[in-house]
DNA sequence: GCGACCCTCGTTAGCGCTAACATGCCCCCC
DNA sequence: GGGGGGCATGTTAGCGCTAACGAGGGTCGC
């Protein structure tokens, strides 16, 4: 090995790696054979004799050598590393797609660099796409559940694969991961309505988020399917807040026995307007969720929601990308991931129907 | 310009970026210039004429040019990219605190990369430092709650500015931000105390996490220096779901009338618990959550929580780091981020007291 | 028995950039 | 007015790696 020189240097600043990391030159230098040899080694070609590989992997040992990446990804333009552009955001969904998706990465043995936005539109997210392209990452992976961001995806680059998640449909040609938003608002509203309610009233998240249309179409479609009559349905933002606003509106209407919420957070607030209001849940009033986020089992009632399994979603669309990147074949088509309802104690048959200001037993 | 030219490949891979994106040379060709003056114009030389820095300037923009990270990682040893060892959860604190490092690199210029672990341990720490030193990112912070990582710190490699987030006291010798437990946990036991409470009872977070230690220290020393009784704490793992245990378990004896609970997912368990036990918060039971997480004022009944500022926390420790690498000094010591006890409907006055088997008026 | 061919290596040339030195050139001073 | 000293630039040499080609030696065929 080389001496780990301990120069006293002029310069005050901490020099990096004092015993410098050895490179592939040194490796092949201590098993007598040229860096090529190592490189070829390193990456597996099977024209290299046994006996040398092996003196080669035994002296990659003994200097701790480890290839430097970004040598690598200078030349090959391959980085092993996945651009994920995130809506910055804390919500409950991104975060845990985002999650789901390093799980995943890590798996396939790629480093997740990440590019998380404070708004979604074209500029902001042709902005991201471009700055980790630069970095050159392998593939990009998109947590973009704005219609804003659908229309940058149309313009994007398509020099390098890109996957979507929780994107909608497909209008960019990129191919996407979701949950099945028609089949959980349908779920909701039908597990509501077979429970005997005259009709379900909605409380949606923001229109920018394709998910909140989605769920409004399929909570929409099954109340006409069933014959039930269709309200207005109330708009939050997701937060518990919004849907204690919400819930306070709602609940002062007795005619109001059974509500579909956006997701977890906003149906813990309407169970608080609810409480405040003194109307039971679910005896007066049922309540069903969206996302069964980790404490919806604990809410008071515990409360009936959808499941969406975003890390399977994440995991799912991770793996995606990167069988675009290694098969480099056209991408498939995923089904989307299923939700699945999971009753708990906030849905019950009414007790009784009220309308406007009538009253009737129910059935 | 060179032409663009569209030579039909034998290969049917799809080779990146038909229309090869403009290198440093093309610029100065453009220019009339050495790619090197382009060099120097990038990174804010003195000494280029403004009108050849004007040329040079257009020619970029001509081109639509950006220089290209990775060429220069290899050669500087800088990539203005940081690397985040995250511990492998959707718990609450990690999760925010890398939303407020996100959001602050992303001011300072940085790309985060993050390297998400299954288990915290010496082994794991450690080799995610090194994979990620390899991939020469400029600094690390670790979001390493376990004492076990803390002990893979004390090995950690000294040539890469590194922090720690949430960390404990700095044993190690890297510097740690963090919110000052203690000082939490006081607050909560305090406020409790001052209610009129003969002693507040608590629910411990997993002992591997320093801050459960901490907060567990912070409550104990209140008690003592009031001269309250210490009860023996209960443990849980952070869910609703341990909460909820611990909760049933402490409601069932009627001395209890004050619970500190380690974090508001517990917390919610707790009040759970509670109301199925008939004990009516706070009339019977005052309880007092940690973190003040969104829901939180959304509880029935609303919380009473220690606010953790984890974005600041995030953002604090990105800034620190930031300025570690940048002015290459010594790091300077952050005092810890104030925690702030957030009072809501979950805490009031006992409105008795009952000791084991005895029942008093409070004072 | 000799050319064709494959296997196993080595050598060379970059990837796109920055660092270090080299080169003119103008200005200024004694 | 000639040399020293900036200034603005160009030239060269890498960073550590892979790709492309080349070379030596053995094997096989006819």
């Amino acid at each position: 090995m080389e001496v780990p020189d301990e120069i006293p240097r002029a310069t005050s600043a901490p020099r990096v790696s004092r015993p410098r990391a050895a490179i592939m030159s040194d490796v092949g230098r201590l098993a007598g054979v040229s860096h090529q040899t190592v490189s070829r080694v390193i990456n597996g070609s099977p024209h290299v004799r046994p006996e040398t590989r092996d003196r080669v992997l035994a002296a990659m040992r003994e200097l701790g050598y480890t290839p430097n990446p970004v040598a690598r990804a200078l030349v090959t333009g391959r980085s092993n590393t996945l651009g994920v552009v995130s809506f910055d955001t804390t919500l409950y969904g991104p975060a845990s797609t985002l999650l789901g998706i390093e799980r995943a990465a890590h798996e396939a043995g790629y480093f997740i660099i990440i590019a998380s936005l404070k708004a979604l539109n074209r500029v902001s997210v042709t902005d991201a796409l471009e700055r980790l392209r630069r970095h050159s990452v392998d593939g990009i992976l998109l947590i973009t559940p704005l219609q804003d961001a659908v229309e940058a995806l149309l313009h994007a680059p398509k020099e390098i694969p890109l996957v979507a998640a929780e994107a909608g449909p497909e209008e960019s040609g990129i191919p996407v991961v979701q949950v099945d938003q028609l089949a959980g608002a349908t779920a909701a509203t039908q597990h509501l309505l077979e429970l005997g309610h005259e009709t379900v009233w909605h409380i949606a998240g923001p229109p920018e988020f394709l998910e909140s249309r989605l769920r409004i179409k399929g909570w929409r479609t099954s109340l006409a399917e069933a014959g039930a009559p269709v309200p207005e349905p109330l708009v939050g933002d997701w937060s518990a807040r919004s849907g204690y606003e919400a819930g306070r509106r709602l609940g002062a209407d007795p005619a109001v026995t059974a509500i579909f919420v956006g997701n977890d957070h906003m149906a813990l607030g309407v169970l608080r307007a609810l409480h405040e209001l003194g109307r039971a849940v679910p005896d007066d009033v049922s309540v069903v969720g969206f996302d069964d986020i980790p404490e919806a089992g604990y809410f008071l009632p515990p409360l009936t929601t959808v499941r969406q399994d975003f890390d399977e979603l994440g995991a799912v669309g991770l793996r995606l990308l990167v069988g675009m990147i290694e098969a480099d074949g056209p991408p498939p088509t995923v089904p989307p991931v299923a939700p699945e309802l999971v009753v708990r104690a906030s849905t019950s048959a009414p007790s009784r129907v009220i309308r406007a200001s009538t009253s009737a037993p129910s059935r």
